[in-house]
This record gives structure tokens, sequence and C-alpha cells, in this order.
RNA sequence: GGGCCUGUAGCUCAAUUGGUUAGAGCAGAGCGCUCAUAACGCUUUGGUUGGGGGUUCGAGUCCCUCCGGGCCUACCA
């Protein structure tokens, strides 16, 4: 047995406003607990955390447009999302919150440090203004008529129709996107700027550490990086009402009351101050989340690894690194990024604006969340975008769960129940099938440990599925029903071995299908859930005499009809 | 405009980083089995690797070019 590792997972954390679909699920959170899943069954110590990113101009809006004030509103859309996640089975230690009052300690304290570092730098600038909308107006909360072709509902940062960049000035006849004013004046305000300038060779160097991390993430970093002047400055401070307040450590900044950091400077700093929450709920002492975080503090054996879709990367590879390395403190820093491309949905993009495509409540109300894991899964985005059309999921998961998987727990139950009885039969001896079964499920659990670990999901997966199917060719060549008109020990022997198999199957199939496995293993009548290292040991776990039972049908198969019926009804807009 | 990714069988994806005859699953065809959710197993059909050119003993892989899809481009998050 290898020494237990330490592994402190993120995942991108999702923003507070509306629900999520299915390609924002596969892009970060549901890869993220697989990794911690599986790190967990092979026993490693595993802190993984997410929480709602909530600040900034949308949450606000959404507020307004629910006629909320915006703490609340938000603290209702945590608890939907949070009953989302339980309901895909998403194993966080703490779902957090970004609005938590750790978060706006520990984004305060990051604030005061970098500025101690000569790291922050005051700059007026001058923004849009709204009378109507009492707010600053980010540039793409502008609208008006491209100078360059014409199009009349350009944004402020770029025209769709010309892709031509802007600057909110630019617009001829400028009005608020929200409420449409055309009240609008251009007014001086200050914020504080990062300089990542001055980070640019330190973040450079450490990229270039990075050989091992995939070539979606170091490139994007790469490019912002070196394109043009190289990375800039940022501002990380927004006019805001709902927000960190923008503080000193604990003082006072004189100059900048009222205003507020901008959210993706204190989204990342949440993974650290999600750690906080997660030991402040249970009253435990700093130390015990430190250990995780400060390599001061014992985090130096940690090994960190982030999740997130692909227009993530920027700031998880620059931005909060700045944020870290600026602060002069130990902090831990991400050892491993693993980031996704897209899921588009059907020949098209999901898209949340449009309503199109599946979210997550949706999903969860037509079938388990078991489904769509594996699905999703073992189509994971990892090289390119991928694509979900429902028929891919209907033959999938009919073939591979339900045929393959379910309906060998079925059979094998099933034969077991009617020739011995409800109980582990204990007769006949293990021969040369069992021994070739054996080394074909060990060769075949190291390439799927292999995958897993080097977070080879696809891949992963159809190892998995290659399993599963040993377990029907094994049934096939030994055909203990044939065998048991003349030699019923040799049946016996049979079925002890496959009964031990479903819960061999339910071990490593848990990270992917956590209730089915967890029904596999209720029916196996057993809690032992020890990872297979020694697979011969593992298929004697249950021993002769055992009691087990026949589970309902694991998974029901997806008919045409539904699939007709779901593909009408998500094609189009949502409520 | 710039940068990056991508195009492989009807579909979803591989291909040990330039190395034998490009592989799996699904779908299709055939055979077998009858324990099981009409399930399972075996065999099999199917590809000018988007088009064209080049480098090389050898190219899906590297270079050029054209065509298609996508992402990012720093004040949405």
């Amino acid at each position: 047995m290898r020494a237990m590792a330490r592994i402190l997972i993120t995942s991108a954390i999702p923003y507070i406003n509306g629900i999520k679909h299915l390609g924002n699920l596969v892009g970060s959170q549901l890869p993220a607990d697989l990794y911690a899943r599986f790190m967990r069954a092979r026993n490693h110590e595993v802190l993984f955390l997410c929480a709602t990113d909530e600040h900034g101009t949308p949450a606000e809006l959404a507020a307004a447009k629910a006629g909320k004030p915006v703490a609340e509103y938000c603290a209702e859309m945590w608890q939907v999302q949070k009953d989302l996640s339980d309901g895909f089975r998403l194993s966080f230690d703490k779902f957090g919150r970004s609005s938590s009052p750790q978060n706006h300690a520990l984004t305060q304290h990051f604030a005061g440090r970098l500025a101690d570092n000569g790291l922050i730098e005051e700059v007026t600038e001058k923004q849009v203004y709204s009378n109507t909308d009492g707010r600053f107006l980010p540039d793409r909360y502008i609208e008006g008529t491209c100078p360059n072709c014409g199009y009349e509902r350009a944004r402020g940062d770029q025209c769709e129709n010309c892709t031509k960049q802007l600057d909110p000035t630019d617009l001829i006849e400028p009005r608020s996107a929200i409420s449409g004013s055309t009240d609008l004046e251009v007014r001086e305000t200050k914020h504080l700027y990062l300089k990542q300038r001055s980070l640019r060779q330190d973040l450079s160097d450490w990229i270039d550490t990075k050989t091992d991390w995939p070539i979606l993430t170091t490139s994007i970093a790469k490019k912002w990086l070196n394109d043009g002047d190289g990375l800039q400055d940022r501002g990380i401070t927004r006019d805001l009402d709902w927000g960190v307040p923008v503080k000193r450590g604990d003082e006072p900044w004189p100059g900048m009351e009222g205003k507020v950091f901008y959210v993706w400077f204190d989204a990342p700093i949440e993974y650290i101050a999600c750690a906080k929450e997660w030991t402040d709920d249970a009253g435990r002492p700093d130390a015990d989340w430190e250990r995780w975080w400060r390599t001061d503090k014992g985090a130096d054996d940690v090994r960190y690894v982030q999740f997130m879709g692909k227009d993530n990367v920027p700031f998880h590879t620059l931005s909060f690194p700045a944020t870290i390395i600026g602060s002069g403190e130990p902090w831990k820093l991400v050892d491993y990024i693993k980031s996704f491309n897209y899921l588009n949905y059907d020949g098209g993009q999901f898209s949340t604006s449009q309503g199109r495509g599946v979210f997550m409540d949706q999903a969860l109300s037509i079938l388990p969340a078991d489904y769509w894991r594996w699905w999703l899964l073992s189509h994971a985005p990892e090289n390119s975008d991928s694509e979900f059309t429902w028929e891919n999921f209907q033959s999938s998961v009919n073939k591979d769960l339900a045929d393959v998987l379910g309906n060998f727990v079925s059979r094998v139950t099933k034969f077991a129940r009617s020739k011995f009885g409800e109980t582990v039969p204990q007769a006949g001896e293990f021969g040369p099938d069992e021994t070739a079964l054996i080394e074909t499920l060990t060769t075949r659990i190291h390439a799927y440990e292999a995958h897993m670990e080097a977070m080879e999901i696809r891949k992963a997966a159809g190892e998995l599925r290659a399993i599963w199917v040993a377990g029907n060719e094994y049934l096939q060549s030994t055909a203990p029903w044939t065998a048991f008109k003349t030699d019923p020990d040799r049946a016996a022997a049979i079925i002890r071995l496959s009964l031990n198999l479903i819960r061999l199957y339910s071990v490593l199939s848990a990270p992917f299908i956590p209730d089915a496995a967890a029904r596999m293993l209720s029916a196996m009548n057993t809690l032992d859930t020890r990872w297979p290292d020694d697979v011969p040991a593992a298929l004697t776990a249950l021993p002769p005499g055992h009691e087990f039972s026949v589970p309902d049908v694991m998974f029901q198969k997806i008919t045409d009809e539904q699939r007709e019926d779901w593909q009408a009804r998500f094609a189009g807009i949502r409520d």
C-alpha cells in the first residue's frame, strides 16, 4: 500500500445567478467530484471545496429583477445550487459562499498585503455612469449603434455583428442595457489596480515549470503573458454595492469608500476562505484548514488540483497566482490545472441566456443522477468541444448501464437465488477460468487507476466499462446454467465469484455512479468498500454463507418515446 | 485583425508524441447462448484520416496553403 497523500481539490465556483446547465456541470464540478471520490477510495486524505461566486453586476440585476435584496436573493440561490449539487451527489467537503465573512476578511487581507508590497496602484479613470440606473455601467452593459457597421445593438466592449472591438464612448446613441436610458454621463472614478506587470517574470517562470499541464491551460496563460505588451495591470475594484468592501486589511482605504473588490479578485480567494468556512462550521481551529493552504503550516506536502472550463483559465493561471505570489506569504499554489472544453447541445451551444439545453434541475427531474454522471463523464470534453445528443445519450446509457452493468447484476443475483438461495454458495473450487479472469481484471484495474490518477476521464470510463464487460464474458465462457446440470459445485464456485464481482464493481464504479454503487453494495449486504489492490483477495471478500438480496432493476432503460418527448421539451426556450 | 484549439468509420471517440496492415464502443450483418432488463458472448461489414501540395526510408502525427467548426482577446463572470 502506498503512503497516503493529501490532495486539495477545487472546482471552479459557479456564478450565483441562475441554475447551471449540464455543460457547466461537466466542465468543472463533476470531474472534480469524480477525482475526489476516487482519491478518497484510494485512502488518500482529500479536501474537496466548491462555493458560489456571488458578487458582481449580474447578481445585483438578477436580484432587482426578482424584486429582492441582493443578499436575500443570493442566499436563496445558494440553497438552490446546494440542493442541486447534492442531487448530483457532488461530494464537496464544503460548499461555501464567496460572500462569506471569511472571504471578506481574507480578500481584504490579500489586498492589504499586496498594497504593503507596492503592488497596488490607484488609478483615476473615466467610466460611463447611468443616472437613471444609479450605477456605473460595465462596458457590455452599454448598448448603442456600432460606428463601424451600423448595428444598433452593439455593446460597449464589442460589436456582435461585425466583431469590432469598441470603447463605450465609440457608440452612437449609447444607452443603458439595463434600463434603456440614454441619460448617461462619463464620470471620473478611482480604482485600485494590481500591478501584474511587476509579477510577470515570476508568473512566467512558474508557468514554465508546469510542463505536464494540458496545452489548453498553458497556451492560454502564455498568450496573456507574452502577447502584445505582455501581462497587463488589472483593475481589482468596482463601483458597486454588493461585494467585499475595499479595505486595506482591517483598515479603511482612504478614497475607496463605497467601493467593492472586483468579483474576479475575491472569487478565487474563496477557495481558501471556503476551507476556513469548513472548519469554522465545525468549531475547529484555524490550524485545521491552514494545514491545507499554508506551506509554513503543513501544506507543503499537499497536491493541489483545480478543475475548470477553459474560459476560467486566465484567472487561475495568472490573476489568482499573482495575488498569492504578490502577497509574499506562504500560500499554497496550484499544482495541476485540469481544464475542459465546452459541451455542445444537439448541434448548437448550451445557452443560459436563451434557456437552450438541459439544466441541472431539469436533468434530475427526468432521470437519476447516475445516468447523467455516467454519460457526461464518459463523454467529457477533454480534448475538444464535445456534443450532447439525445440519441447518443439514450444508446450510451441503455447499453453501458442497463445492458452491460445492470443486467450483469440481475443475471447473477437471480440465477444465484434460484439455484442456491440468497446466500453465497460455498461448494466448488476456483480453476483456470478464474485465474484468467483475475489476470484480466488485475491488468484492467491498474489501467483504470492510472487513467484516474492522470485525470484521463474518458479513458477511465472506457476501462471501467471493459471491466464490466469482463464479467459478462466470464459468465458466457463458464456458463454456470449449463454446469449446474452436471456439476452443481462448479456452478456454485462461479456464482460465488460472480457475487463477489458485484461488490468489486460497486467499489470501482462508485466514483462515476455513486448511487448505483451503493445499491449494489446494499444488495450484497456489506459495508466493505476496500479497494481491490489484491484482486484474488477482493473476490473472496464475501465468504460462503454470506447473505445477499436481489436488487430491483438497476437502470431502467430510456425508451424511444421518452427520448422523443425530452428532445422536444428541451429544444427551445426554458420557461 | 491577432493568438490558440480542432476536423479520423453512419454516430461518439482512440492511435504509446514520426514507426508494421489507423483502433474501440454504438449502430448494421451473421452465428452462438438461454442465467438475465429481447439482455449476454463470438465473428464480421465499414475509413483516399476535410481538400491540395511539401519534408522524410516512413506522415493521422511535422511544414505550407485552402475549406469547415470552436475558444480567447483582459470592464460579463
